[in-house]
DNA sequence: GCGAGGATGTCCGAAAACGGCTAGCGTATC
DNA sequence: GATACGCTAGCCGTTTTCGGACATCCTCGC
C-alpha cells in the first residue's frame, strides 16, 4: 500500500509518496510526468519518512542543508536498469555543481546515449532530492525540467 | 511488499501471493498466463491468509468444504474494469454448477461480449477460489484452461 | 560558424492481431 | 425427419507491435 502527503515549500506544492518506511516520489504538483495512479494512494500526513522529509526540506530551502539522509526507493518496481543506473549517477551530483547529459550517460557506460539520459532525467520520480536540477546541456544551457525552467533556475540560484 | 509461498495439493504445486492480508494471486506452477515479477516477491510461507489458504485447500480437496472464505483482493491494481466485473461473476457460480462465457458476458453487461469474457477469464488469477474452472462453452465443451484441461476435467470431476 | 543527420532507451498513441466464443447454415449420417 | 458435425463470419476487450517524439551531442560537409 502507498502512502502520500502534500508538502509546502517556496516553489509551491510538492506531493511525497512512500511505501515500506522508504521515500518513492516527490513531484510539484501538476508537473510534467506526474504519477497516474494517484488516487489509489491514501493520504497519510504522519509517516515517518514524511516528517524527517518536512525537515530536511525545511533547512535545504533555508540554506542550513546541503545533502539529504533519508531511506528512498525511485521507482517502485517498474523503473528499468538504465533509468536507475542514470538516477543513481544524478544522485552523485554534489550540491552546487552541475555536469552534462553525456557525462551522465558516459557514467551509465553507454557514451552515445546522452539523449535516452535525457529522456531518463525527465522521469527522475524524487525532484530535488535527486538533484536532476544539476544536469544542464553541454554548451551549459539549461534546456529543460519537468517542473518548469524557472524553478529549476531557482534551485540553482539557492545552491550557489 | 508482495509475499508469496507454494502449496501443494492433489493436482501440482500452487504459488500464493499475499499483500496487506490479502490473497492476491493462485497459480499453478508454469501454466499460462503466470505472473512475471514473481523474483521481486519474498517467500513467507507462515503469513496469516497463507494459513487459512491451506486449510481450506486441504479440506476442499478432501471433498468437506464446498465455499471458500478468506480475503481476496485479485489482480491488484493493474487489472480491467471488465476482468473484475468477469472475475466477479464467475466467483457467483456455485460450487458443482456450471456456466456459459456468454453467460458471463451477460452478467457484465456486455451480452456480445462472450469471446472477451472468455480471455478474461483465462486471465484470473486466483484459480481454484475463483472458479474458473466451471465454465464451458454453450455447447458444454471445456475449451480451454490455463492450467489445463486435465486439471479442469479433475476439477469438475471432484465437484460433481 | 552553421545546418543536417545519426545514435539511444523509453513512453505514448494508434492500429492490428489475438484469443478458454457463438449463432447460423449447409452437408452428412442414421 | 432428426440429429450431428464442420465451417464461417461476426463479436469485443486486451495484448502486441510499430512509428514518432523526447530535458542531447558529436561529426561532417559546406
Amino acid at each position: 500500500m502507498i502512502t502520500s502527503t502534500k508538502i509546502e515549500c517556496p516553489l509551491g506544492t510538492l506531493l511525497a509518496s512512500e511505501e515500506d518506511g522508504a521515500l518513492t516520489g516527490l513531484w510539484f504538483i501538476g508537473q510534467r510526468h506526474f504519477p497516474k495512479g494517484v488516487d489509489d494512494w491514501r493520504e497519510v500526513a504522519d509517516a515517518p519518512v514524511f516528517g524527517q522529509l518536512r525537515r530536511e526540506l525545511g533547512e535545504y530551502f533555508a540554506g542550513t542543508l546541503r545533502e539529504f539522509d533519508l531511506p528512498m526507493n525511485p521507482g517502485g518496481s517498474h523503473a528499468t536498469v538504465f533509468q536507475r543506473d542514470v538516477w543513481k549517477a544524478i544522485a552523485a551530483v554534489p550540491f552546487g555543481r552541475t555536469t552534462t547529459y553525456s557525462s551522465l550517460a558516459q557514467s551509465c557506460g553507454k557514451p552515445s546515449a546522452a539523449r535516452a539520459a535525457g529522456a531518463a532525467t525527465g522521469r527522475n520520480p524524487i525532484s530535488i532530492l535527486i538533484p536532476c536540477h544539476r544536469i544542464v546541456g553541454s554548451s551549459g544551457a539549461l534546456t529543460g525540467y519537468a517542473g518548469g525552467l524557472d524553478r529549476k533556475r531557482a534551485l540553482l540560484q539557492l545552491e550557489s
